[in-house]
RNA sequence: GCCUUGGUGGCGGAAUUGGUAGACGCGCUGGAUUCAAAAUCCAGUUCUUUCGGGAGUGUGGGUUCGAUUCCCACCCAAGGUACCA
C-alpha cells in the first residue's frame, strides 16, 4: 500500500472539522497566545504557492504552542475589498460581491486542503457589512477627534469646541492645518455655523483637503503611480496629468513622534523598523522665512543645515507650488509655465529617480536674505518636492550636492563658507568636521554650535525658528472606486456631516456601471439610491434631494488599508453585534503575540494599523498602544516569469537562444504553466492561450522555442502564478507544507522551484515506513536503547530550537537526518517514535489511527504535551570528558557523544593551534580540534 | 535616485560566537535488486590537476594566526517608494 496521503489527509481533515479541534475559547486557564497571519486578498487567480509560506510557518508555530500548553488564537479571514474585483466588474459587469464570494470559496477550499489549524468560527471579511460597520465607526471617531499636543493624545472635538467658546484658539496647542488668524471666545461664538465647521475641519483627525492626484481625463479616474507607465495610463495608454481634488485625509502626521518612539518597544525586524523610521523621516532643523522683494509674500523653507545660511546663493521652489504663479515675473512666465507643464507629466517617482538630468527655470523674482539682506534669485526645479517640508529650499551649493549640481548647471555663483575646504569638485556635506567661515557671527563655530547660535538669532529677528520636520505625510483616504467601504458622510451646505453609530452600516449601494460617471464623479455617482434622509436616518433616492432634509452622500470610498488597520481585534470577538470587540475578549487576548507577513507592507499596512491602534488606545477603546509584540516577515516566494521575444513590428517570435547580443526584440510575458522545466514553450498551448498568438510565426531552435526567464513578484498580471492545487493532488498537503519550509529561510525571498518536491515526498514515505512494512504495523513496546534515545533527544533539542528561532528549513533537515539514522538502526520502539511523531506533527499530523491508539492518544492531537528536552542527559555525558581547559565546553551535538574520549583528548592536545595557545603564541580566544568535535571557549 | 534585503557547487540551500566551506535535499554517475521498469538500498559527486597539489563563498581592498562570517568601496538581483494588495 505505502504512504496513502490522500486517505490520511482526508480522514484527518474531516475529523478536525467534525470535532472542531481548532476552535478556541476566550476563557481558559492556560496562558494565551495569539498568532496572526496577514489575511489574503482573495484574487481571481486563486491562492498561489506564495501565500501558504507564511501560513504554514504560523501553523507549525501555533501547533507547537498548543503542544506547549498555550491557549492559541490562530484565525484567518479575507481582505476582500480591492481594485482587481472592481476591474473585473468593469470588464464583465459582474457584481464584485459575487466574484469576491466565489474567490473566497475557492480560497477556503484550498486552505482546507492544506490542513491549517485555523479557527474558522472567527473568520472576518472586510467587505462584509457586519465588519465594515465598525470600520465606518472608526472613521467617525477619527472625524470626531483632534490631536492635542499638550496631552499628546487624541481628544474629542466637543472638548475643543468647549475651549473655543471659553478662550478661543489662542492657547490651543493642536495639530491642524487651520489658516485662520487667532480668535477669542467671543469671536468664536459670533462665527456662523459654516465658519465654525470649516475651522473644526482643520483640526479633525480625518479631514477634507485639496490633494494632488494623477488624473486621467480619458478614463475619468484617478490613477496610482503604479498604473502609470511613461506618463500615460497603463490601461489604454491615455495621457495623465496632475490635478487637485478634494479628498479625505487622515492626520497620521499627528502621530509621527509616537509611531517613531513606539518602535523601540516592539520586537519587529530591525530592517523593517528602520524602513518605518526612514519613512517617518524625522529631521531636526529650522524653518526660515525669506521676504520676497516687491511682494508682501514670504517663502518659508525648512532646512536641516541652518548653520550654512550664509552660503545661500539661490532658492528653489517646487514647480507645483501655488506661490510660483504669484511671484513669477512676466518675462519668465512663458518659460516657467512650460516647465511646470513638463513636470506635471512626470510621476514623483520618475522625478526622484532621475538625478542625472538637472532641470529648472528662473522665475525672475528675488528674495531677501534674512540676515545679510542680499538679493537671492528664486528658481523652480523638480528636484524639490512639493509635499516634503514646505516645498521650498534655501539652496546652499557649497554644502548640499543637489544644490551644488543645480548651481553648476545653471552657472549660479557658489559661496564657500567652510574653513580650509575645497569645493572645486563637489559640495562639502560632512557635518562633524565643519568649521564655519565667511559667515559673520558664525565664523569659527562648529556645526553644532552654529546651529544653536543661528536659530537664536533667527528667532530674535522673527525670521525663523528651530523646528522638527517629518517626512511622513498625511494619508489620503478617498478613493474614486466602487469596491470599498462607503464613507459615512453626507453634505449639507457643502460641509461634511457625519452619520452616527446607529446609522451604520451604511451599505454599499448597487450600481449599473462600475466606471466613473460621465461627469467624472466616482462610481457611487451612478447609484440611484444614494442620498441621506436626515430626519428618518435612512438612505433615499438621489431624486429626493431637497437640501433641507435629504442630502447627497459622499461618493468616494475608503482605501484598501482601512479594514486591514484593525481586523486583528475583530478576530477576538468576530460575532459580536454590539461592539467592535467586547471588553472580555480584548482584555483576555490583549494583543498579537506573533504576527507573520510580508515586508512589502512595511510602510503601508504596518504603519497605518499602528496609527489606528494608537488612536483607539487614546480613546481607551483598546488595551495596548502597540498591537503586535513580535513580527516576522516571511520572504516572498517569487515567480519565475517566462518571456518570448517579438521581432519589432512583426508577429514573429524568436527562441531565446537565437537572440544575438545586439537584438532588441520586445520581450512579452507568457503563462509559466505553458513552459516546461527546460524552458521550452508549449507553442500549441500558447496559440490557444491568447488569440493574438494564434496567427503568430515562430523561429525555433532545434525544434523548440526557448523562453527567457526573470524572477519577479508573483502576480496574475505577470502570468507567473503557480497554484498549490496540483501539488496537493500529486504529492499531498504534507509534502507541500514541508517543501515550502525546506525551500529556504523563512525570512528570505526565494523564487519558486518545483524541482525538489520529490525529495521531500520521498522523505515522508520513508517516515511512514518507520511504522509500517507493507501494511504490517511495526511499532512495538520494546524499551529503546541508548543510541535511539540519543538520536531522539538530539533531534528534539535541535528541532525545538529551530522552531523557536523560526528556522524551519533547518528544522526539516534535522528531521530528515533523524529519520535516516533511525532507519539504519531498524528502530521500532514506541518510546522513540511517539515524541518524534508529535514533533513531526506540524508537518505530518495525519498518521494512521492505529498508530495513535498505540501511542495512547485517540481523542485530539492538540492535547498531546510537547516533550521537554532532557538536558541533564547531555550534561551528564559531558562530564565524562577529561578535556577541559579552564573554560566552557561546548558540544557539537550530533558528533561529540559518539566519539572516543581518549581520541578527543589526544586530538586536542596534538593540534598545532592548541600547542601554539599553550605556548602563548596564539593569543586568540578560539581553539578547535581538527574534526570539529569540541569548541572550547575561553 | 532613495530606503530595505540578499548574492556560497549543475540547482534550493547549511555552516548557531571569526575556527575542517558545501550539512540536508534535488539533479547527475556507477552498483545491488528486477525479465524489465517503477520503487527501494549502497557508493560517488565544488572546480581543476602532471594525482604531489592548486584554486574556491558576487568584484576589489582591509583587519586577523585564521574571514562565507567583521570593516571600506563597487557590481548585480529582489521588495518598497505614499491610489496594487
Amino acid at each position: 500500500m505505502g504512504y496513502d496521503f490522500k486517505e490520511i489527509e482526508n480522514k484527518w481533515q474531516a475529523y478536525w472539522a467534525d470535532q472542531q479541534t481548532f476552535k478556541v475559547s476566550n476563557d481558559s486557564e492556560k496562558p494565551k497566545f495569539y498568532i496572526l497571519d496577514m489575511f489574503p486578498y482573495p484574487s481571481g487567480a486563486g491562492l498561489h504557492v506564495g501565500h501558504p509560506l507564511g501560513y504554514i510557518a504560523s501553523d507549525i508555530y501555533a501547533r507547537f504552542k498548543r503542544h506547549k500548553g498555550f491557549n492559541v488564537l490562530h484565525p484567518q479571514g479575507y481582505d476582500s475589498f480591492g481594485l482587481p474585483a472592481e476591474q473585473y466588474a468593469i470588464q464583465t459587469g459582474q457584481h464584485p460581491a459575487k466574484t469576491t464570494q466565489d474567490n473566497i470559496s475557492r480560497y477556503r477550499t484550498q486552505l482546507d486542503q492544506m490542513g491549517f489549524s485555523f479557527d474558522w468560527s472567527r473568520e472576518v471579511r472586510t467587505s462584509s457589512p457586519d465588519f465594515y460597520k465598525w470600520t465606518q465607526w472608526i472613521f467617525l471617531l477619527l472625524f470626531d477627534h483632534y490631536y492635542c499636543k499638550d496631552t499628546d493624545k487624541a481628544l474629542s472635538i466637543t472638548s475643543l469646541i468647549n475651549r473655543f467658546e471659553k478662550e478661543g484658539n489662542i492657547n490651543i496647542n493642536a495639530v491642524s492645518d487651520v489658516k485662520t488668524e487667532s480668535f477669542s471666545g467671543d469671536e468664536w461664538l459670533a462665527f456662523d455655523e459654516l465658519q465654525k465647521q470649516e475651522i473644526l475641519l482643520g483640526y479633525r483627525l480625518t479631514y477634507l483637503s485639496d490633494t494632488e492626484v494623477n488624473w486621467c481625463a480619458d478614463l475619468g479616474t484617478v490613477l496610482a503611480n503604479d498604473e502609470i507607465i511613461n506618463g500615460v495610463s497603463e490601461r489604454g495608454g491615455y495621457p495623465v496629468t496632475k490635478k487637485k481634488m478634494k479628498q479625505w485625509s487622515m492626520r497620521i502626521s499627528a502621530y509621527s513622534e509616537r509611531l517613531l518612539s513606539g518602535l523601540e518597544r516592539i520586537d519587529w525586524p530591525e530592517s523593517l523598523k528602520e524602513m518605518q523610521r526612514n519613512w517617518i523621516g524625522k529631521s531636526i532643523g529650522a524653518k526660515v522665512f525669506f521676504e520676497i522683494e516687491g511682494s508682501d509674500k514670504k517663502i518659508e523653507v525648512f532646512t536641516t543645515r541652518p548653520d550654512t545660511i550664509f552660503g545661500v546663493t539661490f532658492m528653489t521652489l517646487a514647480p507645483e507650488l501655488d506661490l510660483v504663479q504669484e511671484i513669477v515675473k512676466p518675462n519668465q512666465e512663458e518659460a516657467v509655465n512650460s516647465y511646470i507643464k513638463e513636470t506635471q507629466q512626470r510621476t514623483q517617482r520618475e522625478r526622484m529617480a532621475d538625478v542625472k538630468n538637472i532641470t529648472g527655470v528662473f522665475t525672475g523674482a528675488y528674495a531677501q536674505h534674512p540676515l545679510t539682506g542680499d538679493s537671492i534669485p528664486i528658481w523652480i526645479g523638480d528636484y524639490v518636492l512639493a509635499d516634503y517640508g514646505t516645498g521650498a529650499v534655501m539652496a546652499v551649493p557649497c554644502g548640499d550636492q543637489r544644490d551644488y549640481d543645480f548651481a553648476k548647471h545653471f552657472d549660479i555663483p557658489i559661496t564657500n563658507i567652510f574653513k580650509d575646504v575645497s569645493i572645486a569638485e563637489d559640495a562639502y556635506t560632512d557635518k562633524v568636521n565643519t568649521i564655519i567661515d565667511h559667515s559673520d557671527f558664525l565664523n569659527g563655530l562648529s556645526y553644532k554650535d552654529a546651529m544653536v547660535r543661528v536659530i537664536d538669532v533667527l528667532e530674535e529677528k522673527g525670521a525663523g525658528a528651530g523646528t522638527i520636520n517629518y517626512k511622513l505625510r498625511d494619508a489620503v483616504f478617498s478613493r474614486q472606486r466602487y469596491w470599498g467601504e462607503p464613507i459615512p458622510i453626507y453634505y449639507k451646505n457643502g460641509m461634511p456631516q457625519p452619520l452616527t453609530l446607529e446609522d451604520l452600516p451604511l451599505n454599499l449601494p448597487d450600481v449599473e456601471n462600475y466606471l466613473p460617471t460621465p461627469e467624472g464623479a466616482p462610481p457611487l455617482g451612478n447609484a440611484v439610491n444614494w442620498a441621506w434622509n436626515e430626519k428618518e436616518r435612512k438612505v433615499e433616492a438621489n431624486t429626493a434631494i431637497d437640501h433641507r432634509t435629504i442630502f447627497p452622500l459622499e461618493l468616494n470610498t475608503m482605501p484598501g488599508w482601512a479594514g486591514s488597520s484593525w481586523y486583528f481585534y475583530r478576530y477576538m470577538d468576530a460575532q459580536n453585534p454590539d461592539v467592535f470587540v467586547g471588553n472580555e475578549a480584548k482584555n483576555y487576548w490583549q494583543d498579537v503575540d506573533l504576527y507573520l507577513g510580508g515586508s512589502e507592507h512595511a510602510t503601508g499596512h504596518l504603519l497605518y494599523s499602528r496609527f489606528w491602534q494608537k488612536f483607539l488606545f487614546d480613546l481607551d477603546l483598546l488595551p495596548v498602544e502597540e498591537y503586535a509584540k513580535k513580527l516576522i516577515n516571511q520572504g516572498m516566494i517569487l515567480g519565475t516569469s517566462a518571456f518570448i521575444y517579438r521581432k519589432p513590428g512583426t508577429q514573429t517570435y524568436v527562441s531565446k537562444d537565437l537572440l544575438g547580443p545586439e537584438d532588441t526584440y520586445e520581450p512579452i510575458r507568457v503563462d509559466v504553466n505553458l513552459v516546461n522545466a527546460s524552458d521550452e514553450l508549449d507553442v500549441e498551448g500558447l496559440k490557444k492561450w491568447q488569440p493574438q498568438f494564434a496567427v503568430a510565426e515562430f523561429e525555433f531552435s532545434l525544434g523548440v522555442l526557448k523562453v527567457g526567464r526573470e524572477v519577479e513578484k508573483m502576480s496574475k498580471s505577470k502570468y507567473n502564478v503557480v497554484n498549490p492545487d496540483e501539488i496537493c493532488e500529486q504529492y499531498g498537503a504534507d509534502t507541500l507544507r514541508m517543501y515550502e519550509m525546506f525551500l529556504g529561510p523563512l525570512e528570505q525571498a526565494k523564487p519558486w522551484n518545483t524541482a525538489g518536491m520529490s525529495g521531500v515526498h520521498n522523505f515522508l514515505r520513508k517516515f511512514w515506513r518507520l511504522f509500517y512494512k507493507e501494511d504490517t504495523f511495526l511499532v512495538t513496546d520494546s524499551v529503546p536503547d541508548k543510541k535511539e534515545l540519543k538520536i531522539l533527544h538530539e533531534t528534539i533539542k535541535k528541532v525545538t530550537e529551530d522552531i523557536e528561532s523560526f528556522s524551519f528549513n533547518t528544522c526539516v533537515s534535522s528531521f530528515m537526518i533523524c529519520v535516516n539514522e533511525l532507519t539504519s538502526l531498524d528502530c521500532h520502539s514506541v518510546e522513540v517514535l511517539k515524541p518524534l511523531t508529535i514533533l513531526l506533527s506540524p508537518f505530518a499530523p495525519h498518521i494512521s489511527e492505529e498508530l495513535w491508539q498505540k501511542l495512547g492518544h485517540t481523542k485530539s492531537i492538540v492535547e498531546v504535551p510537547f516533550p521537554e528536552f532532557n538536558e541533564s542527559f547531555l550534561v551528564e555525558e559531558a562530564k565524562n570528558y577529561p578535556v577541559s581547559f579552564n573554560g566552557k565546553m561546548r558540544f557539537t551535538l550530533s558528533l561529540s557523544l559518539t566519539l572516543d574520549k581518549e581520541a578527543i583528548q589526544k586530538a586536542v592536545l596534538d593540534d598545532l593551534r592548541t600547542q601554539e595557545y599553550l605556548e602563548g603564541k596564539a593569543p586568540k580566544k578560539w581553539i578547535i580540534v581538527p574534526n570539529k568535535i569540541i569548541n572550547i571557549v575561553f
